[in-house]
RNA sequence: GGGCCAAUAGCUCAAUUAGGUUGAGCGCCACUCUGAUAAGGUGGAGGCUCUCGGUUCAAAUCCGAGUUGGCCCA
């Protein structure tokens, strides 16, 4: 049975998409929809997985939406689709949140409250997150797996973690080492490169001297953070730098100052010196080994003192045309660079300084300050000891802690390291392995950061994470986080750890009672476990682990491997993955790197990376500032299905989107045409009874008409155009192919041109034949929707196949191209049409004659033959479409003699032809007026600008007819090349008065008939006074005619009771009409 | 400070991926149509193609230097 049902007038977003969901609800859409493809060939896609924080907004609502346009693609095609959600639930940015709501200031308050108490805390609001996200994702339509999702707080999700540290340990990729990392100091942990925001502040910015051992002068360094200069340990050049010995007074003092010869004017001026002259030359080479004096050597005792410390330096990273001085003062306990250069010329390191940003006693005076308070006391004893060049402030962008917007401090600490520096090269290789759209996200982008990458620090000091699965001595200093004191050995720590791999190796080896099936694997549970072996006894490291590790795992944490190995050999590596450009850091990288180091391989095979969701005026959103569009508002306004097609009208590859309301408001007309369009044909085929399980394409294959033949094969390249985008990732492309086909095709011409057969009331072989187009076209259409537009797509199928077909829309193939269906030449052939028609339109208007009258004759000149094929081929139909009497063909050997002509010049062919003259040329040629088009003619005309030797060529020139005065005509083209002109002759006889007169009558009364709210169905009867009475004559030849297009059965004088009486003005000509439903005129009798 | 990407009509984007007289949709204005009606048709206004240099007969397109925006890195 099919259905066919009643619908709306009206598309109702709102209401249909309700009505949608509780469908959907009832008859388990997305659940028959998975299982229809279970023996389908598998596809893996693995969800990135969202932060949960705060609600979706317009950057995620895309996101999701993309995934759900490719996932619902593949399904259609066939695919036995793997789409589980998943989400982030651990991390800094959940326990900062939780920490403002209990109120707590540091880690103090965390350890009062307990750490159990604490985590269980997280969890809780982490999970409440997630089911706000859950809930936003379904509103949005997107079908996923939403009963199952992946979190990566799970035991199973945590043991996936656990498996692919241990497999890096096993290739000797892990190691603990102290390093020089950026640390939150009211976080109290280390954070990652990509956790640090940089942020314009105002800094100290202090110019220092450093006395000279064994010569005299001084050298003079600068530096925005006065705190480290405690921590100095050497100063470093760049060898092939020039630099200079300057003689300098102040204040009647002389002083001898070295620096980078670049910028001795620049800081001479910032120390307010009076003269200065040079007075040496050297290179950075000449420099180095000299020796200086600590400038605050009494008031840090402690201070390193070494063999070969407090020397000069050669060292790449020091630029003699950059900020400061030339010379830098290098803290190797501090700065990441100085660190590395400092351990290369074998110093040990110091620190001064712990995980909180205070000083520790090895400081000395400064002992217990936090280093920032500490800078105006350090200025100050500089300037007491005569170091103090200069001091002031800069303007420069500082790291900011992500989460808690503390300024970063960069301390050296021991943390655990992925190596993944190591295994550069075997991270390049892979990256070789996936394929990106766009290509340039990974040749240029996604290559440069992987070459740049150091190792990868995957140990935090926190609480909310995955523990760390290592063991260590109990009796060692293990503390990681910190501070490493001038006591410790530099370099790495090879330690005796164990690394354990996953909850059957933790109940095996620990000492306590554990049950694997059972137990949670977070810091409060597994900080208690101890491991003796071989009579040692091993604690847990108390770190967790970066929260960038958890989802780096997610392409086997999705299967739930290593718990379940059932799918990880016929799935891994994952098909596709798609997110945004921010992830090159995240979470493309965090894969490649747990990828790589755990399995050798890269994770996925292909990319699809998309841009940002901005502003309508082009401003990144951001949440904090209240700058956003909230996805809930764009719903409300124009509802779910608008939403997904403007989003994913947006090129997907690379590029950022703005939002627009307007373009909301375009996808919502669109829909509406849609609508239109499906609900015109539906009254008709209901009252004649059309069923088109019994009525197919292949029954009425006879009776098809050219246009009906024509929409097919419209439809077919539709699909082929649509099928190609998607495969070329250019979902917005299919888009617009279908939505053109929808809107050009089928409801501008297809449904025009059907309308007069589905009114005829008689059954006719035509108008079935017209029926089974239009259902074939609605229902394949439908299909190619889906993706994009799931609700109304849902409503439209359900209506048109009842419960004949599948129970979902979202179950069918992705519609094939017929062969038996494709027809280019015929899709050619209208295309000409249309645009001698669209021509024919312009020139009517020109000619001032209405549609509603027709004209003689209309003359198309084609410009070639495959023209004048075309419209020999269609006459009738071109005659019908343009209301013309007769249609005259003017082929491309023959023309028109009433017709002036002039040129259009082609610059391809002039420019090299004229060289510096071709624009001038062009300018004459394109001015010239002739009476036939013929080189020869065109040659005199523009005589003045050719040189004797020179001539034109046919290739130059393209000649252009002009309009004769007393007929319209237009040039019509394709593709923006003119292929000829259609001449509409306007002029007048009776019989076509006598039409067109009547024409306005029939006009006139289906208003009235609409006014008065009457059913198509409805007999009338009629009263027509017209005051001019050449005018009534006309009309009443015609009387048959308006009898029968405006269903009067009487036409005479009328009394009118029950209807309407309304006085027209026609071109000039003043009629009244009468009319009254034939049923309420007889009763009136 | 460095890398990548972008910049064309009021807005969103094209211009066939090694140059050839800049286009579409939306919006706006005027006219028109009225058996899809919060639709349809025709026309119009609106562009120093971000700036400045260079290559070339010819540059939105290629090269160089900037500016602005986005992302990433320091």
């Amino acid at each position: 049975m099919y259905s066919l049902d009643d619908i709306g007038d009206q598309y109702d977003a709102h209401e249909l998409e309700q009505r949608v969901f509780e469908y959907w609800d009832d008859v388990d859409a997305y659940e028959q929809t998975v299982e229809h493809r279970s023996d389908g060939e598998s596809f893996f896609f693995v969800d990135g997985p969202p932060y949960t924080s705060g609600s979706a907004h317009m950057g995620t609502t895309w996101n999701k939406t993309l995934k759900d346009v490719y996932l619902r693609f593949w399904r259609m095609q066939g695919y036995d689709v793997t789409d589980r959600p998943g989400y982030d639930m651990h991390g800094l940015p959940i326990e900062t949140r939780v920490e403002e709501k209990l109120g707590f200031e540091n880690k103090q308050d965390i350890e009062e409250f307990g750490e159990e108490n604490f985590v269980e805390a997280c969890k809780e609001y982490a999970e409440e997150q997630l089911e706000g996200l859950q809930e936003d994702f379904q509103d949005f339509g997107v079908w996923m797996d939403w009963s199952d999702p992946y979190k990566t707080l799970s035991p199973e999700y945590m043991e996936a973690a656990w498996w692919g540290f241990s497999k890096a340990a096993e290739r000797g990729l892990v190691e603990k080492g102290h390093r020089s990392i950026s640390q939150c100091p009211r976080c109290e942990t280390a954070i990652a490169n990509n956790e640090v925001e940089y942020e314009d502040v105002e800094d100290h910015s202090v110019y220092v001297k450093f006395d000279l051992e064994d010569r005299d002068g001084k050298i003079v360094i600068w530096t925005t953070t006065p705190w480290t200069i405690p921590a100095n340990t050497f100063v470093a050049v760049d060898e092939d730098g020039d630099y200079v010995g300057v003689r300098a007074q102040k204040n009647g003092e002389e002083e001898l100052l070295y620096l980078a010869e670049a910028k001795h004017e620049e800081v001479l001026r910032e120390g307010r010196y009076e003269e200065y002259e040079i007075v040496e030359e050297f290179t950075g080479e000449d420099l180095i080994g000299w020796s200086y004096e600590h400038p605050l050597a009494e008031e840090v005792p402690d201070h390193v003192d070494a063999e070969g410390t407090h020397e000069i330096y050669a060292a790449d990273y020091v630029d003699t045309g950059g900020d400061g001085t030339g010379l830098v003062h290098s803290a190797p306990g501090h700065g990441e660079e100085d660190f590395e250069r400092g351990r290369e010329l074998g110093f040990s390191i110091f620190c001064p300084v712990d995980g909180d940003g205070v000083y520790t006693d090895e400081a000395g005076k400064y002992a217990g300050e936090f280093v920032k308070d500490a800078d105006d006391e350090i200025i100050a004893d500089l300037d007491d000891n005569g170091a103090l060049l200069a001091s002031g402030t800069v303007q420069h962008s500082y790291g900011h802690c992500w989460r808690c917007d503390t300024g970063i401090l960069q301390i050296v600490t021991d943390q655990w390291f992925i190596t993944t520096a190591e295994i550069k090269n075997e991270l390049l290789a892979n990256i070789a392995d996936s394929e990106w759209a766009p290509d340039w996200a990974r040749d240029n982008r996604f290559r440069d950061f992987v070459e740049e990458a150091p190792d990868w620090n995957v140990s935090r000091q926190r609480y909310w994470g995955t523990p760390l699965p290592v063991w260590t001595p109990e009796n060692r200093d293990d503390g990681t986080g910190t501070a490493a004191s001038t006591e410790r050995a530099s370099g790495r720590a090879n330690e005796d750890m164990i690394v354990i791999s996953d909850r059957e190796e933790l109940a095996e080896r620990v000492d306590q009672d554990v049950d694997p099936e059972t137990v949670d694997l977070h810091k409060n549970t597994v900080d208690e476990l101890t491991i003796t072996e071989d009579g040692t006894t091993y604690t847990r490291v108390p770190d967790v682990f970066d929260v960038w590790l958890d989802a780096a795992v997610a392409s086997w944490g999705t299967l739930n491997y290593p718990e379940d190995d059932s799918q990880f050999d016929e799935l891994w590596p994952a098909d596709f993955i798609l997110e945004a450009h921010d992830q090159t850091r995240g979470w493309f990288w965090s894969q490649l790197g747990m990828g790589t180091a755990a399995i050798g391989e890269i994770p996925y095979e292909e990319v699809l990376m998309h841009g940002h969701a901005l502003m309508p005026d082009g401003r990144a959103m951001s949440k904090s500032k209240d700058i956003l569009i909230d996805p809930h508002e764009a719903i409300d306004r124009h509802g779910r299905d608008v939403m997904r097609m403007f989003l994913l009208s947006n090129n997907p590859q690379g590029e950022d989107m703005r939002f627009d309301w307007d373009g909301m408001q375009t996808m919502e007309n669109h829909l509406r045409t849609l609508w239109n369009v499906f609900r015109f044909p539906l009254p008709y085929m209901r009252l004649d009874g059309f069923d088109p399980q019994e009525t197919t394409l292949a029954e009425v294959d006879d009776d098809l008409e050219l246009i009906d033949e024509w929409v097919l094969a419209r439809l077919q390249s539709t699909k082929a155009e649509m099928t190609d985008h998607f495969e070329d990732r250019r979902q917005d492309k299919a888009l617009d192919a279908l939505v053109d086909f929808v809107v050009e095709d089928v409801s501008r011409f297809y449904v025009q041109a059907v309308r007069e057969r589905m009114w005829e009331e008689e059954d006719s072989a035509s108008k079935t034949a017209a029926y089974a187009t239009i259902y074939r076209v609605l229902r394949e259409t439908v299909a190619l929707l889906a993706p994009y537009a799931p609700f109304i797509s849902e409503e439209i199928y359900g209506t048109l196949t009842g419960d004949a077909e599948h129970a979902t829309v979202h179950m069918c193939d992705w519609p094939t191209v017929e062969e038996f269906w494709v027809d280019e030449q015929l899709e050619d052939d209208v295309a000409f049409l249309r645009a001698i028609e669209e021509a024919g339109a312009n020139a009517r208007q020109q000619a001032g004659r209405k549609l509603r009258w027709p004209v003689p004759r209309v003359v198309v000149a084609a410009d070639d033959d495959r023209v004048a094929e075309a419209v020999s081929r269609h006459t009738d139909l071109l005659a019908d479409r343009l209301n013309a009497r007769e249609i005259e063909l003017v082929s491309a050997e023959d023309r028109w003699e009433e017709l002036q002509y002039s040129a259009e010049a082609d610059m391809s062919e002039l420019g090299p032809a004229f060289g510096g003259r071709a624009g001038q040329v062009m300018n004459a040629l394109n001015e010239a007026r002739i009476d036939e088009p013929s080189l020869e003619a065109l040659e005199a005309a523009v005589a003045d600008h050719l040189e004797d030797d020179e001539s034109l060529e046919e290739s130059m020139v393209s000649f252009v007819t002009e309009t004769p005065d007393d007929i319209a005509g237009t040039a019509f083209g394709l593709n923006g090349d003119d292929r000829g002109v259609a001449y509409v002759d306007a002029s007048l006889t009776e019989d076509i008065e006598s039409e067109g007169y009547a024409r306005e009558v029939i006009r006139r009364v289906q208003e009235m008939r609409k006014d008065l709210d009457l059913d198509v169905e409805e007999r009338i009867a009629l009263e027509i006074e017209i005051d001019d009475d050449r005018v009534a004559d006309l009309v009443a030849e015609r009387e048959d005619l308006i009898r029968e297009e405006v269903r009067a059965d009487e036409i005479g004088s009328l009394e009118v009771d029950d209807g309407e009486r309304k006085e027209w003005e026609v071109e000039n000509v003043t009629m009244e009409i009468a009319l009254e439903p034939l049923a309420a005129a007889e009763a009136s009798d």
